[in-house]
DNA sequence: ACAATAGCAG
DNA sequence: CTGCTATTGT
């Protein structure tokens, strides 16, 4: 049988958060190192990674390797039924077509469990890219978050351009024109640095309707990591503290000019 | 004539967004005990009782028995003109076809009146059924409000099921299949315990919408309690701190295999 | 009428 | 973390 329990429940409700808008379905696989989803989205544009590690979870319990396809709108849905401070236990026996959620209140004298169908979706692994990037940039989570919400407004692009004196993030469109710039940090105040892992300084596109559905994943950590190369998806990844990790991955916008 | 006057005035606003939805029109009964108001809703499927006493008012005076018909999303229409802190009367001359809500703030410095036109409805005054029951639950009100939201999201029935033991709420549709259970609570934290008062255990099932009327009255009060007996209907009802209670009866959905 | 969201207070 | 308010969209 398989048995996940997670006392701090709210992180796999923050983890839905962060997929269900870019994700209808998806396979969860889980083996005895842990819990893992990968897929593309409902446009096959991007590619979400979610990657839960056994020793994140309380107890952790899974006999044999299995494959669990989840509607994850109906998922989400029923982790909404869950308290942000409740526990949360997901279970499933080896052949069987049905997952249970069981939620336990923290005082244990209110304790709930949902059980869900199952469903057979299509296999489709996907080869991550590479893992060598010319540039990598950690910032604050919602410092992102606020600059893809900021910058959306003004076009369906993002442009991203690193160098090693900083990120700049650039849209334009109607209403007009607009650039931030985020220096270096020199000060290492945990968790507010932007620290940038130069090779060399690249510029690239995204949607920013993309980023705008991976900035979701905000709550799950206080910093983001975005991974670029030329012509390369870009990555962008949330820790999820002792528990591990959000990836999604978006190829840059081709330069029109190029054609 | 007649005239209530009620500090308290949020008492009233919530008074009335706890029946608007379930009626469009309902008589209230004035009289020298207080304020009456029974009718069945508009579908007629769930009654709704409402009992103000003279005393709960700060200033009560009711010369002569008088039935004020009103159309209730009028009344909340203006209550929604009284701020959270204003003092509220209402006031009617003996055989005026209008009504007067007067609001005043707390230092007095804004004082409004809206008049509202009284209407003649059909007298439909209704027999409360028995007052005995196999089984009574108070609990929590926000804790039964949550449980009747989360599980409407799974269909379109709630089966209560009550037993010495505790309470347990079930639904199932196609998301999937949800049971919430409350145990009955030991530590005797006030307002936050459930207590069950049985006689003899009870199944029962009922509209999820209907319900989901009844907990806009949670405001009104911190416990709900449930009254169930078979094939009787259920009693939901809100005390009112101080000046009385809101009580909605709704008739058990009869089980298919009955028939 | 309801759900989702955001912002703020306790 | 909860509550309340306000606001929005479906």
């Amino acid at each position: 049988m398989f048995e996940a329990r997670l006392v701090k429940g709210s992180l796999l409700k923050n983890v839905l958060d962060a997929i269900k808008d870019l994700l209808k379905q998806a396979s969860w696989d889980c083996a005895d190192s842990g819990i893992q989803l990968q897929a593309m989205d409902n446009s096959h544009v991007s590619l979400v990674s979610v990657n839960l590690k056994a020793e994140g979870f309380d107890k952790y319990r899974c006999d044999r390797n299995l494959i669990m396809g989840m509607d994850l709108s109906s998922m989400s849905k029923i982790l909404k039924c869950a308290a942000n401070d409740d526990i949360i236990t997901m279970k499933a026996q080896d052949n069987a077509d049905t997952v249970t959620f069981m939620f336990e209140s923290p005082n244990q004298e209110k304790v709930s469990d949902y059980e869900m169908k199952l469903m057979n979706l299509d296999q489709e692994h996907l080869g991550i890219p590479e893992t060598e990037y010319a540039c990598v940039v950690k910032m604050p989570s919602s410092e992102f978050a606020r600059i893809c919400r900021d910058l959306s407004n003004f076009g369906e692009s993002i442009c991203i351009a690193c160098t090693k004196e900083g990120i700049k993030f650039c849209a334009s469109g109607d209403i007009g024109t607009a650039n931030i710039k985020l220096a270096q940090t020199s000060s290492v105040e945990k968790g507010e640095a932007v620290i940038i892992d130069l090779q060399e300084p690249v510029t690239l596109t995204f949607s920013s309707h993309y980023l705008n559905m991976f900035i979701k994943a905000t709550p799950l950590s206080p910093q983001v990591s975005l991974s670029m190369s030329p012509e390369v998806p870009l990555v962008v990844e949330y820790n999820i503290p002792d528990l591990g990790q959000i990836q999604y991955f978006l190829a840059p916008k081709i330069d029109e000019s190029d054609s």
